[in-house]
RNA sequence: GUGGGUGUGGCGAAGUGGUUAACGCACCGGUUUGUGGUACCGGCAUUCGUGGGUUCGAGACCCAUCAUCCACCCCA
């Protein structure tokens, strides 16, 4: 059996990865229209730093770790996020001693161990934004149009943005006791899954799937209801900022984020038409992680931005851009002589910037001809004995069907201002 | 970790126990000598995922195994 790639990760191959180069450079663009830049950090970290970071009591620490001994016998792990590891960075490098807020965006594989399916992957990429050192609204606001102007620009419709607030611990604690009274009278009628989460994640019952625990918690105390005056007024604060920015979003009290370290404003984006894994972005604030990871006490905003979903999305939306890059001319030379003559030619051309090629496998005129117009190029440079003595070029045009001639000597200009002209078209 | 579907040449896809395993696309070559995109011909020389078993005989039936897809949990 010949060795295969490992489960759930993927070969990129010319064809596709064109839509990630321009998936990715929508990104930066945006990015850079917000003042956000650019930080690459491990793809490995201590793991001490995601169990701290992410929290013991996730699915991603306890069950979805790549995790290993390296020769030094530590232990090391495949980063499954990048929150902790910019906030890590954010303390190690001393970032917190530059003007504040500091605005970071990146984009890169993460693993996790899970079975892959729609939208699922074991090495996955995702984009994100980190802002630290901000604790107002306006940065949750600022963040969420990041993500919604992203989207638009990159075409996709029926997105879904939900928002909501889970509170300070202070808030979120007498929630949770209030949550927890409430459904320990109808503890019975609750799945088996969310039986698990009462003790773990009460908040999770609330979005389950079920439809008698949905039953069950429809009268539910919200998030809402129990927020203190100060994460209130935020929240309220956010909402008006997002409809300034045009933002259309829908307050959803029962949307939970699952990692352990979110506070106050939370916010998911979906889309349904790619599976059953619908969520392409999610995000919010985490106002104690900083501190967690032992750096000074840091107020933090950011989102995690699936790129395989995104890019299922923009596939069956059909809003990939077509892009056909084909080379711009293809030399056909016949001969050793021509072969020589025509390799500097290119190499010319290619000096200044003109995508030509040629044929490397010594085939006969036809075959080349027949190559060429296979690969999409515009025109094929014809050198053979006939020209080689006249000291010309044939050019021709390979959707004309016409050719002209071409001293030699004037070939490389003659290109270069057909090759500008095209450009311009 | 749990459940279900699938696995035939690069891709798509026939074939449901019996002679030399269709077909389409792609790729490569050729169709008298230096002109492609159409047409015609040929090639891609075989482990029908892999290993067992049933049978006179299996790509087709049974078992196992691997891979892949989808769903649950959870998340991007």
């Amino acid at each position: 059996m010949a060795i295969q790639r490992p489960k759930g990760t993927q070969d990129l191959l010319p064809g596709t990865i064109e839509t990630w180069q321009y998936l990715e450079e929508t990104m930066r663009n945006v990015c850079r229209e917000y003042g956000y830049e650019e930080i690459r950090t491990p793809i490995f970290e201590a793991t001490e730093l995601f169990l701290r970071g992410v929290g013991q009591t996730t699915d991603i620490v306890k069950k979805e770790m790549y995790t290993f001994l390296d020769k030094g016998d530590r232990s090391m792990t495949l980063r499954p996020e990048m929150t902790a590891s910019v906030c890590r960075a954010y303390v190690e490098d001393k970032l917190y001693g530059q003007p504040q807020p500091v605005k970071l965006y990146y984009i890169g594989p993460m693993f996790r161990y899970e079975r892959p399916q729609s939208g699922r992957f074991r090495q996955f990429h995702q984009f994100g934004v980190e802002v630290l050192g901000g604790d107002q609204a306006v940065v949750d606001a600022e963040v969420i149009s990041l993500v919604w102007n992203l989207y638009q620009r990159l075409g996709l419709t029926g997105l879904e943005v939900h928002v909501n607030s889970v509170g300070c611990p202070v808030c979120r604690t007498k929630h949770r006791a209030l949550l927890q009274e409430f459904l320990s009278a109808r503890r019975d009628d609750l799945c088996k899954d969310c039986l698990d989460r009462f003790e773990r994640n009460p908040l999770r019952i609330l979005d389950c799937k079920n439809p008698t625990c949905q039953a069950v918690t429809s009268g539910a105390p919200t998030t809402r209801d129990t927020l203190c005056e100060d994460c209130s007024t935020h929240f309220e604060r956010v909402l008006a900022l997002l409809e300034v920015a045009g933002v259309l979003f829908r307050v959803n009290p029962r949307l939970v984020r699952g990692l352990d370290y979110y506070t106050k404003t939370a916010f998911e984006v979906m889309v349904e038409e790619i599976g059953a894994q619908s969520s392409i972005c999610g995000g919010g604030r985490y106002d104690g992680l900083v501190e967690e990871i032992g750096g000074p006490p840091t107020p933090g905003f950011g989102f995690a931005m699936g790129l395989e979903r995104v890019l299922l999305a923009l596939q069956v939306q059909h809003k990939l851009p077509e892009q056909k890059p084909g080379m711009f001319a293809m030399l056909v030379a016949l001969g050793e002589k021509a072969q020589t003559q025509g390799f500097a030619l290119l190499n010319d051309l290619r000096t200044q910037g003109l995508p030509v090629s040629m044929d490397l496998l010594g085939r006969s005129l036809k075959a080349q001809l027949k190559s060429a117009d296979r690969q999409g190029a515009r025109y094929a440079l014809i050198l053979g004995e006939e020209e080689m003595e006249k000291k010309v070029l044939l050019i021709k045009d390979l959707t004309l069907g016409e050719q002209i001639e071409v001293p030699l000597m004037n070939v490389v200009e003659e290109l270069n201002k057909m090759y500008q002209r095209g450009v311009k078209v």
